[in-house]
DNA sequence: TTGATAAACGGACTGTCGGTCCGGTAAATT
DNA sequence: AATTTACCGGACCGACAGTCCGTTTATCAA
């Protein structure tokens, strides 16, 4: 990749990502918007990230690596609670970053399951689920905890404080993996 | 409301109707070519239901008829189980409705919550939870329920027998209401 | 240093779609 | 039959995702 091509690519996924997390709707940030604030061709965001999916995934996946090395970080710790911790760190992600996560979860197609960011939350969390309870119905589960914290559900829920977000996804994790998960 | 307007709605209804049944994508269902199918102008739509959210809107309500009517039937049924009744109802209306579920719940802003269906789903399912567990974050498990038929989930699991979602569906309701509630 | 080459650039352009507007049409009412 | 008024349809508009192509520039070999 060229040395400019590798800086318009900074340029636009930094300008992108202000104008996401300035956004209350990702629908408010146009193609052209992002492009402008990058300073650069509208041309030059399709050639680098295909259309706006592409964009909006690589910007999402950039962001989630910070979830991601918490989680291996976490691989060490004591077994009972990970299931809990990993869900707290996936909501406090998806409040940290809800427009940009709307934008994501709202792109038609099967959007949500398509990045390798959620894939990697389900095999991890379908291999928890399995240790806990045993094989039965896992996977689905997996997918079921992961839908708790669904963006547009965190934004329904936007007057509740975040504590009791915490407290519900803390209930349901233990009503799936059993009381000593916490 | 004046008897042509009347018959227009129902048409527009039925056509918009026929369209996402036979559509694979909610995308592919334009409102133009809805006022076509119907035989009838576009100012037509808009006037009628203001927007696409209306239309769409209107269109899943008339049909959640049907499921809400199995609900309350179901009232007067043992209350075990009520809960793994709806929840199964619920999925099959979303795998009939693939379409134009995807539909509601992808048009932005809270779409998948701002709609009456999910009210009354939502405050029926948190009665049963609190009879069944008490209150402690009754609403949230009503939400994550809820949350784990979402349509996109449905169609991203597309290739399961509607059976093994069936079972998964069945172990939560099992996990969070508890082993009675079968 | 320079010249050739291919990658990258940018912004004008296109097609589509949701939504609006308004001159015409026909129900309803007397 | 005349009048009113809600309703109709489709031409029109603005916005946006995505394309195209003439121009620029990084790279590298001579």
């Amino acid at each position: 990749m060229r040395a400019d091509a590798a800086r318009n690519r900074e340029a636009v996924l930094r300008a992108a990502g202000q104008l996401f997390d300035a956004a209350d709707d990702p629908e408010q940030v146009s193609m052209d918007d992002i492009a402008a604030a990058a300073g650069v061709g509208k041309g030059t965001l399709f050639r680098r990230f295909g259309d706006r999916a592409g964009l909006v995934r690589d910007l999402y996946e950039e962001r989630a690596q910070r979830l991601h090395a918490f989680l291996e970080d976490d691989r060490d710790r004591p077994a009972a609670g990970t299931v809990a911790r990993l869900m707290g760190a996936l909501l406090r992600f998806k409040v940290e970053n809800r427009t940009l996560a709307r934008a994501l979860e709202n792109m038609g197609g099967a959007s949500p399951y398509t990045n390798s960011s959620y894939d990697r939350l389900h095999s991890r969390l379908e291999d928890l689920v399995v240790e806990a309870r045993g094989p039965e119905a896992a996977g689905f589960l997996a997918h079921a905890l992961l839908a708790a914290t669904r963006s547009d559900l965190v934004e329904h829920l936007g007057d509740w404080p975040e504590e009791r977000l915490q407290e519900g996804l803390s209930a349901l994790v233990r009503s799936v993996l059993g009381p000593e998960s916490s």
